[in-house]
DNA sequence: TATGGATAGTCGAGATCATGGACTAATTTG
DNA sequence: CAAATTAGTCCATGATCTCGACTATCCATA
């Protein structure tokens, strides 16, 4: 396998990772939100994860997630609500106003995105898209 | 763009950007690094940059430097040199033991890498290098 | 059915990360 | 030379993150 190009893809990588953790700081912060809190928005707008689920996702320690779910419950942006089928879980839903915060920090975050990315052609945007999406789900494997 | 394909892309963004994350802390933290820590190493290791570049690169305020400069130099792996040219400046070295370890992370970070992208196909892999790294200067700008 | 063993979330301590305001020293500008 | 800028530091405050210990709940199996 050959190192350089492996090298180089890395580089990128890393570079992109830092672009777009200084966008969603750029994005989040004006909205009274820090990045980790509008990621985790992000992810319990479609699904109604729990607290491990939760740590999952964000790869970080479940104790983590604790502080970081009262810090979003305090400002009334989520709940806690009791599985039904598993009295040990809690899983975390969007308030009606936290939906509403987290549809305005997507389209910000889009807006930025799209703004940048104005010169791009639309296959270059289909392609992006997919191969994001097959190497996340190859990073997570 | 319509908003199911906002979402769409924003959440794909938000996979990929976290499981790069979980890559960095999985990686740095057995070497007694914190992803910050080696993200700084990273790009101590070609430039010597000063606090404002760092801060700069890496997206963060200028105030938060000094204490991730102070804490690198009190384990031995970077030194504060001070800049010829204008002496309000100080520019971060790494020390031979910085290098070394350095060098460790990135090895254990391309493997990594290497490893969980092996099913890929050469194309894909050309192609995700392409738009990541336009994608990376367009964030840039 | 009883009893371990695994799992889900919480709590406390301690370190790191991150921001904003105020400060000093050095440079640049008018 | 005076004023405005810039680079780094210090302080206070809050948020993030990990680790170990703890309680409650579920589950497997004898």
């Amino acid at each position: 396998m050959a190192s350089t190009s492996e090298d180089e893809l890395i580089e990128t990588i890393v570079g992109f990772f830092r672009e777009t953790d200084g966008l969603f700081s750029a994005t989040s912060r004006p909205l009274g939100l820090t990045p980790q809190q509008a990621q985790m928005l992000c992810f319990t707008q479609h699904l109604q994860p729990s607290f491990g689920e939760l740590a999952g996702l964000l790869h970080c320690d479940k104790t983590n997630i604790t502080g970081l779910v009262d810090r979003l419950e305090k400002r009334g942006l989520v709940i806690r609500q009791p599985d039904a089928q598993d009295r040990r879980m809690t899983r975390v839903h969007l308030t009606p106003e936290g939906e509403e915060l987290t549809k305005r920090f997507q389209h910000a975050f889009n807006s930025a995105l799209t703004s940048r990315l104005r010169d791009w052609t639309a296959a270059d945007r289909k392609d992006l898209l997919r191969l994001l999406r097959s190497a996340t789900t190859a990073l997570r494997g």
